[in-house]
DNA sequence: ACCGCTTAGGATTATATACACGTATCACGA
DNA sequence: TCGTGATACGTGTATATAATCCTAAGCGGT
């Protein structure tokens, strides 16, 4: 006769667990991120540092907090990426009107890096694309951005 | 007249790099672990452990090699996030009879632990399909196989 | 028994993520 | 002007991720 724990733990009782949301978009993303890392390595910067320059460039000159709700991204996370970057120099960070605030702007080597890094991620985009085929891709990005908007419902 | 770093780097460039398929992932595995995180909290532990234990629960005793390709993880980031699991004592490491191998296996604690977290993540995980609905939820499921199996091929 | 090759795994270093907490500054009303 | 609450941000701590390099142990041929 078996325990709770035994029904609760078996075999039959976790197969369902492989089906985990959460395990499989974190199984993905670490294949994903690792691919465009490789793709983006002759300009020498990672993917999320890839990501960041590009909200930096096209938000101008913006406040942390407000840098971090535009990538959705925990703001004190937002802190340590920012460090990396500037210091390699591809972003300014410097105390804004209201002292409170520290405005960030791209660098001309910011730009630099960027420009070189853009056909890169081009390409990586295109092969994910690719492979994907264009209506999955375009499904999924619906997916992904459902389940982003998800959180406000938390 | 535009430099060439100009026709590359600027906004009308730089908006398709907004549909990154990494920048997207990452952003949607944010959210998703923050909220199963925050489900499974009462059970002490996380969805990365949670998962984990699930697959060392399955394998049964398993080597640490043998189960980073079973979880599709890393090697060496499969080490740290085995070391979290040993110091609250779910799991247990110890050498394998290949004296350079190191088994691992669920303890006791770690089936209670899993008993305990279960339905929490099947709360969350039942949340997250409904909020998809069932038909969107298969569709990510595959394509996020399609896109691990992806990984091969690079 | 010894030597070279392979395999299993850890250590170092760097980045990414986020919660809890503390500090500085601002805005506004008494 | 003088609090007082709200806002912007950083720090400490802990986990997650992975590339690079190193060591220990097994294995097979001589």
């Amino acid at each position: 006769m078996s325990t709770q724990l035994d029904l609760s733990t078996n075999r039959a009782g976790l197969l369902p667990c492989l089906g985990c949301a959460c395990f499989n978009l974190r199984k993905a993303t670490r294949a994903v991120t690792q691919f465009y890392d490789e793709m983006l390595r002759p300009a020498g910067i990672r993917v999320t540092q890839f990501s960041l320059l590009v909200a930096v460039s096209l938000a101008g000159s913006v406040t942390v907090t407000r840098l971090a709700e535009l990538s959705v991204m925990d703001r004190t996370t937002l802190t340590r990426n920012l460090e990396v970057l500037e210091k390699q120099q591809l972003i300014d960070v410097s105390p804004g009107k209201d002292r409170r605030t520290r405005m960030v702007s791209i660098t001309m080597e910011g730009r630099e890096a960027l420009a070189m890094a853009l056909p890169l991620w081009k390409k990586a985009q295109s092969q994910v694309v690719e492979v994907l085929g264009a209506s999955r891709w375009q499904t999924l990005q619906e997916n992904l951005s459902e389940i982003v908007a998800m959180k406000e419902l938390s």
